[in-house]
DNA sequence: CTTTTTAAATACTTGAAGTACCCTAAAAGG
DNA sequence: CCTTTTAGGGTACTTCAAGTATTTAAAAAG
């Protein structure tokens, strides 16, 4: 019998594995069972960790996508024009959509879901961006409206017009189409730019 | 013991049981079981008429709300102005929702997700509309496009920027928040009118 | 009146989540 | 070293809802 694992070294595993059946089995389809196997251990280390698949797989993706190494080297876009900056915005998710696939992310996004509410907020934007686009895209607002590209002070524009990019990748990731740069392009020129300017 | 129905009693029954349930328990946490119990009857029943709990909700719904004459009654909006028919466009969902309840419709859609996609794209325009939203929004968009408030032909419009309206509908649903006159003008003039009218 | 259909009642199977418990290896502390 | 504490391994169990199967009997059809 093998050494009998614990602490980080087994969390590792657990993780390990996870990441590894997102990629075969895929998010819906796997269970606590299938992760418990794989990592050649049983449901209590995992539960004893975490409290349900989406905890774990969002833990897995933490350790394995490069979600944490892009956030540290972001910074707000300031390239000028609304536009300019739009695009940057825009194309951060790109790279966090791939390695993890959009059908994991709309399972997850399922599974989620009751817990998505207008009261807590917090927790979708969570999933992909721990506030941070919402943030930029603050920042370049008010840029914007330094400039004049935007009429009115963002702080006053309503929470789904702010929301629209987001509302833009759910309802992209809801309906299983590719998000690329021919999208992050349509969007930007033909609603976010739109719709911003207008306020 | 009561007599033994069958036929369009007991589906009745069934869909009396749903509707009420529905109102009472809510979808999410109603079970088949529930649905049988209620109705003083039994699964096989259900399962005899409807393959899942989404279907029967979705019989029940038709049955005993407003959808079917709502749908009857409409004709697509032709006011003379864009903003104008946007709004009565947008007002056909608020007539719907309501006795429905967004909360039921949310716990719908989550059971739905795994159907949607850019492939099947049908269904769930199926949910609300029967497609009838989407041929309003192109005979407005087409009525607009002639009196030259939308510069470009709507046909050539991207996918993302017609299915807009539902879109705006699905995402208000996932936050569960309400959906009102106020909505309906906030989408309208902030976002619909200067998307529509930037193409 | 006989046959066919189909509901009623009940019990069962399945799949996955989540829990309980006992045992023992590994770490920690003296 | 030796003892104590911690936490994983293994296994079995509970729960819940979905979905299926079976037997019985009532209603419909001829």
């Amino acid at each position: 019998m093998a050494q009998r694992r614990r602490g980080k070294e087994l969390e590792d595993a657990i993780l390990t594995s996870t990441w590894q059946l997102l990629q075969t089995t895929g998010y819906t389809p796997m269970t606590m069972d299938d992760i418990a196997g794989t990592a050649h251990t049983n449901k209590n280390a995992i539960y004893r960790r975490w409290n349900t698949k989406l905890e774990v797989t969002v833990a897995a993706i933490r350790k394995f996508s490069p979600v944490a190494e892009v956030f540290a080297s972001l910074k707000a876009p300031n390239n000028g024009s609304l536009r300019a900056d739009l695009i940057e915005l825009m194309n951060i998710p790109l790279t966090l959509i791939r390695p993890i696939g959009l059908k994991n992310i709309k399972g997850a996004l399922r599974d989620a879901l009751p817990n998505f509410s207008k009261a807590n907020a917090e927790s979708y934007r969570r999933i992909f961006d721990e506030n941070i686009l919402r943030n930029y895209l603050m920042t370049i607002l008010q840029n914007a409206y330094k400039r004049g590209e935007v009429k009115t002070d963002p702080e006053t524009f309503p929470e789904t017009v702010i929301n629209m990019p987001i509302f833009l990748l759910i309802t992209r990731i809801i309906s299983e189409d590719h998000y690329d740069q021919e999208t992050v392009l349509m969007f930007v020129n033909k609603i976010l730019v739109p719709v911003f300017a207008a306020q």
